[in-house]
DNA sequence: CTTGACCCTGACATTAATGTCAGGGTTTAT
DNA sequence: ATAAACCCTGACATTAATGTCAGGGTCAAG
């Protein structure tokens, strides 16, 4: 299939497709008047970059396993652990500075209440 | 005061208080030579500002109030309780966004050590 | 009078994925 | 054969505060 249908099937902009073929996340043949060609798999595979995407993973951290887990169970490529552990405490670091915030803003605003 | 030493007394960046001043959140006047002269004032002023930007409010919604608040008591501006409030939901929505994240890694964590 | 420590402005870089535009080919249907 | 709907590459823009550099004045101490 060419770009505009591998698009319209995914929801994912003719853009981003490009982008994650130069990140080296995607791959396509060349028809001879230069168009991309993508296989059927491409859909499935689109899906599975925009799920990790989704968690925060980036496209250098996906394109470093994700030839694995297209093959394998995630649980049989060892590139993913580190990664999904480092995401989580990335993700718990800033959960924490936000609840700070969250605190002290939530102080002011009681006290510009009462005051 | 020289900018060099508002900024050693306050620990922010010479380049950050030049940003402050073009942001008009920050004055000085100038002397004969071009050098910004900063009144004793300044330094608690630069520590206001920055207490507000820990809190995440931007340059220009600490325009917004800054000079009310430097005269008054936070609690007579009535600019600063929406932009409070406007903050605090951001950052429950980010909390909870980074919270859905936290559980959906969690899980693949789970499942790929059990695998 | 020279050196080092200041100060000035203006500009570009930073992050990461995506939007958007320009300029230009290709295909398909009429 | 022409118009509409595709496709291509390359480039710039986006956010917001800060770092950093270039090129150039100013001042103070020796």
């Amino acid at each position: 299939m060419k770009i505009g249908e591998l698009s319209a099937r995914t929801g994912v902009s003719i853009r981003s497709l490009r982008y994650y073929e130069q990140q080296k996340l995607l791959t396509s043949v060349r028809q001879e008047n230069g168009y991309r060609e993508y296989t059927p798999l491409a859909e499935e595979q689109v899906r599975t970059i925009q799920f990790y995407l989704a968690l925060g993973i980036t496209t250098e951290q996906i394109a470093s396993f994700l030839n694995c887990v297209l093959k394998n169970k995630e649980a049989f490529c060892e590139e993913v652990l580190p990664i999904y552990k480092q995401k989580l405490k990335e993700i718990d670091d800033q959960i924490h500075l936000l609840n700070n915030i969250k605190s002290n803003l939530e102080d002011r605003i009681r006290s510009i209440q009462e005051g």
